[in-house]
Parts: structure tokens; sequence; C-alpha cells
DNA sequence: TTCCAGGACCGGG
DNA sequence: CCCGGTCATGGA
């Protein structure tokens, strides 16, 4: 009898102390007003944190696996507080977005967009991720896109654990071939992936270059790649380069131009930060919020 | 069955 | 310059 009650005492016991063992030191990143996970998570920008059900987002950036949530009104991060300014880079927390949306309310509409997507934030994301997930984008919906980018880091990227992976470097995709590619289920696009891969890789195509360049001139060398069009470079331009005055316009943005804006508006009036405007509209759109 | 999804490309007018 | 057809794929 003793015995017994001394193992189970003893398994409880083991439990509780690997529970607090390995307990997420929980990183306090930000405050939520500045950054709503959410928000930012699931307005388009990216495609690989999704939700984990207990309010948590779980994603991979930098070939790191990470969990982020929000507690008593503060964004934690499971991860070692060395990485505290790469992860305050990747959420631009040293932007101000208040002063930035101050410049957008030009209408009704627009105010309830800022209103709407208060708290979203522009990441800077990896560039080689961010130019094949737009690529991949094109005519496509959000959950295939999401679908696809899943299938090719489990194929070709490193595993991380049982079910999260590295995205693959462009030198790894670039050494495949379109029928290697087909487990994807791309479609058209996988040649689009194949060239940007070896544009990339081979320098043909270089990033740090483009950063250097206006939106213009990045444009230019952009849609010289096969599949990348005016969208879709534009979509880099703002969510790989982090260029904020880039204004990528798709079907969503055409409707809402259309129905909420004058007839030959100019979105350069939204100013050194329009990229921005552009997603609050795009995910207010979306959300199919008013109409 | 047809339509649509964060398009791009190509040809012809 | 602008227009329509075409390009895979899967879900509604």
């Amino acid at each position: 009898m003793l015995i017994v009650l001394a193992a189970l005492f003893r398994t409880y016991y083991n439990k509780i102390m690997d529970t607090i063992k390995t307990a997420p030191p929980g990183l306090v990143l930000c405050s939520a007003r500045e950054l709503d996970i959410s928000k930012t998570f699931d307005c388009g920008q990216c495609f690989r944190w999704t939700a984990d059900g207990s309010g948590g987002y779980t994603g991979v950036a930098f070939g790191r696996l990470r969990r982020i949530w929000t507690e008593d009104g503060q964004v934690c991060l499971d991860a070692p507080e060395t990485e505290l300014p790469l992860w305050q880079r990747y959420f631009d927390l040293d932007t101000d977005y208040d002063r930035a949306a101050g410049q957008f309310c030009c209408n009704a509409y627009m105010e309830a967009c800022v209103n709407y997507g208060r708290g979203i934030r522009i990441l800077r994301q990896e560039r080689w991720e961010a130019l094949c997930s737009f690529i991949i984008s094109q005519c496509n919906n959000i959950p295939r896109i999401r679908c696809i980018l899943e299938k090719l880091c489990s194929c070709f990227g490193e595993p991380l654990d049982e079910t999260h992976f590295s995205f693959p470097t462009a030198g790894r995709v670039a050494a495949l071939t379109v029928e290697e590619l087909s487990v994807l289920r791309a479609g058209y696009r996988a040649p689009y992936i194949l060239e940007a891969a070896r544009a990339v890789d081979s320098g043909a195509l270089n990033f740090d270059a483009l950063e250097a360049m206006d939106c213009a001139g990045a444009m230019q060398q952009l849609r010289r790649v096969r599949g990348v069009g005016e969208k879709v470079a534009n979509c880099f331009i703002l969510f790989g380069l982090h260029k904020m005055e880039a204004f990528p316009v798709d079907v969503w943005m055409k409707r809402a131009l259309r129905e909420h804006f004058p007839q030959d508006f100019d979105p350069t009036v939204f100013g050194s930060c329009a990229g921005l405007a552009q997603q609050y509209i795009f995910y207010y759109a979306r959300s199919g919020e008013q109409q």
C-alpha cells in the first residue's frame, strides 16, 4: 500500500517538475496595443503562423520555431532573452504606427479601416520566403497558399520538431526539378518558383541590391523574373524589403478602391507608409465588415 | 457544373 | 495601351 502511494506520488512529482522545467520563459516583447498578433498573422501578409487553439500562435522565422501569445495586456514570446532584438525587428517595433496611420484618414471608410486594423504590424519577413510566398499567391486563395508553403517546407526544409520545418533555402529549391516540385500541387506556379529560386541562388537577383534601390528600381529588376508581375513584385517590396510606400493592388483592393474612393484616386497621397494603409484596407475589405 | 482565389503572360487589335 | 484567353488546382 505504502509502496503504491509512494510510486503515485513520485509520478505526479516528476510530472509537475517536468512542467516547471519546460515552462516557456515568456520573454515580453511589447504591449498588446502595439502588436495584435491575430490581426498581424491573419491579415494576409504571412502564411506560416498558425493559431494553436489556446490564444497563441506557433510559427517559424529565421529557422527558429517559436510560440507567441498575449497575456495580461502584453505580447509574450517563447524565446531566449538573447533573441529579443531579433524579434523586435521582426515585428517592426521601432516604427510608430499611430503616427503613420495619422496620415491616412481621408474619408470615413478609411477611418473605419484604420480602427479595424489597429495593431497590425508589417513584419520584416525573410526575403526569399516572402518572394516565394507571393509567387505562389497569384490567383490562389489563402488556405491553399498556406497548404502549398507547408508542403514546400515539410518536403524540402529542415525538421525542427515532429510537425514544423524551416523554410528551404533558395539554393535548396534551385537544385530541384519541376517534377520534384509537383508534390506541392502548385500547378503552373511551379516553374515560377524554380526560376525565382535560381535567380536568387545565382545572384542574378540580389536582395541586398534591391533593398538599396527605390521602389521603381526594385520593381524593374523583380519583373525580369517570370511569374513576378506588378502585384507580386509590390507585395515582395512591401513585405520582403519592407519598403512601406509600396502599394500592392489585388482584386480586393480594386473593389475597395472602386467602391469607397474617387475614380482617379492616387494612393501616393497615403505617403511614405502607403503599404500600411493598403493592409488596413485589405484586411477590412476581406473581413466582410460593413461592405 | 460553374465560379473564384492577394496574377502573369501572350497574342491580337 | 488594352483586351481576352490560357495557365493548374481545389473548395464552394
